[in-house]
RNA sequence: GGCGCCUUGGCGGAGUAGCUACGCAGCGGUCUGCAAAACCGCGUACACGGGUGCAAAUCCCGUAGGUGCCUCCA
């Protein structure tokens, strides 16, 4: 399987450490408030390489942190620990609001059927292991202490813009931002800040350098350390991670280790909103509340998110979630031909139900095309909806569609029978269009609509399928 | 101001040298008692200007526009 590795900046063949285990680490959620859609885009998305992994028999171990503690409001180390502000907004400690959004994260996971990490550990959770990493830079010289904390000098560790291509003078020369002028040079970051001496945090500890909290940057290190060893297969997170937390999460590990950090970085890339960034500050930040208000189902919001690729900086707009749940329509109606058996269902012209996840799985392991794979699984669909011979392929046909939902998540080999009643009323439409009482026919038609069933009449008799409700 | 990235039909969105995906919407047709269902077909898309190649949406240079990061943020 081939991924687009940012540390070579191409897309390689996937050769982990010690097949056939695959180690993952992502970086989460802070838990400070309501994730946005363009969160969940990036989460979908890792879900994606988790279940082309498995696909191609590999066994994923995935780690995604929770940042619940010290993220400042700047990534620079300035400002508020969004904990604690979020705590202030809400009235709350910083602890209740940690609790809150990580349990609201972890059920978003759920709803949006994104296969479940194998760990989600807390950064409160990993004090004391972030405290022994800082510790160990410490002993190896690559640490100073200054009047808020104690800081990692970057100038110590000279491959330190390589990752992301930058050049450190010029982005002195363009930083719109003071720096401490405390810190020896302005990418150096805080691996321990202390408590301010006139206010007690909510959230706070006590280290051999004096009560404060962990940098944002060091628990990503402490924790994948721990979980998945020194040196990761897979690290994951959002391209905008590259510059600054990522950057500094490879210099003070490989500054630990001698070792490189992960052998693979994946980024994806943000969506937009009529043009402009997501941004809590721009107010456009929609919730999966927002989605389902509209009467979207999470599946049509993931269909929408395999519709672009990872790495393309995609768009977000309800006209494209209509068009997501018009196609989404399109394959719930081949799915529930299982139901249907009595019309036959078997392998058909180019491809046996065999070859369809296998094709897909081939699509998604260039890379995670998920764009191609719907391509090609909408052709699937629209050949599947004319060819109807023999009931024989039916557990084929149920087995492709669970491979596909293993691949992409889409739940179609969920969608259950209609009930009894609904077959029912589909036999009485027919007797009555046999009499030619098509009044009697329509009305019924009408009343299966209402119920969200839909019917097309076919050489082989009525066929139902799945009618959206609006 | 510095450093990147992007620009594909009405919309979304793949593809990255040679048969011009796919979806949504639209139009035309077939089937049908009818059909909002299904199927078939159509619109001759690759920002603009140069260049390299037998061949460029795909490579190079320039122009225009957009956008990202350097604040928050996936």
């Amino acid at each position: 399987m081939k991924l687009y590795n940012t540390l070579t900046k191409k897309v390689e063949q996937i050769k982990p450490q010690h097949p056939p285990v695959v180690t993952i680490y992502t970086c989460g959620p802070t838990v400070y408030d309501y994730p946005h859609i363009g969160n969940w885009f990036t989460f979908l998305r890792y879900d994606l390489l988790v279940r082309t992994l498995r696909a191609n028999a590999y066994e994923p171990k995935w780690v995604m942190n929770i940042t619940d503690v010290g993220h400042l409001v700047s990534d620079a180390d300035e400002g508020e620990d969004k904990l604690e502000k979020g705590a202030r907004r809400e009235h709350k400690t910083a602890w209740e609001v940690a609790e809150y959004y990580s349990s609201y994260f972890i059920n978003g996971l759920a709803r949006l059927n994104i296969m479940q990490p194998n760990m989600l550990p807390k950064a409160t959770h990993h004090i004391k292991e972030q405290i022994e990493l800082i510790l160990r830079l410490e002993a190896k010289g690559y640490t100073y202490q200054i009047e808020d904390g104690i800081y990692f000098d970057t100038s110590k560790f000279p491959r330190y813009g390589d990752f992301a291509q930058l050049d450190i003078d010029e982005l002195q020369a363009g930083a719109r931002v003071e720096v401490n002028p405390e810190k020896r040079n302005p990418t150096d970051f805080a691996l321990w800040k202390f408590s301010p001496k006139d206010s007690k945090r909510d959230m706070e500890w006590p280290s051999p350098w004096g009560t404060g909290f962990p940098g944002w940057h060091i628990e990503c290190s402490a924790m994948s350390m721990k979980y998945l060893g020194e040196t990761l297969d897979v690290h994951s997170g959002g391209i905008d991670h590259i510059p600054v937390h990522h950057t500094n999460e490879i210099a003070q590990s490989e500054a630990v280790t001698g070792k490189r950090f992960a052998n693979y970085w994946m980024h994806t890339n943000h969506i937009t909103i009529s043009g402009e960034k997501i941004a809590k500050s721009a107010g456009n930040g929609l919730t999966l509340e927002d989605i389902e208000a509209k009467g979207y189902d999470l599946e049509v919001f993931r269909l929408l998110v395999l519709e672009s690729h990872y790495r393309t900086q995609s768009t977000f707009s309800w006209e494209a979630m209509e068009a997501a749940a018009n196609r989404l329509q399109d394959l719930r109606a081949m799915a529930v031909l299982r139901w249907q058996p009595q019309h036959g269902i078997s392998d058909y012209g180019t491809f046996s139900f065999e070859d369809v996840p296998q094709e897909i799985g081939r699509l998604m392991s260039e890379d995670l095309n998920s764009p191609a794979a719907l391509a090609f699984l909408s052709q699937v669909s629209t050949q599947l909806s004319t060819v109807l011979v023999g009931a024989n392929g039916l557990d084929h046909f149920i087995l492709m569609l669970r491979k596909i939902d293993e691949l992409l998540g889409l739940k179609l080999s969920d969608i259950g029978d209609i009930t009894p009643e609904q077959k029912q009323l589909i036999a009485k439409r027919e007797e009555s269009r046999l009499a030619k009482d098509w009044a009697s026919a329509d009305r019924v038609r009408q009343e299966l609509l209402k119920q969200g069933v839909g019917v097309r009449d076919t050489p082989y008799g009525p066929i139902w399928f799945p009618e959206r409700l609006q």
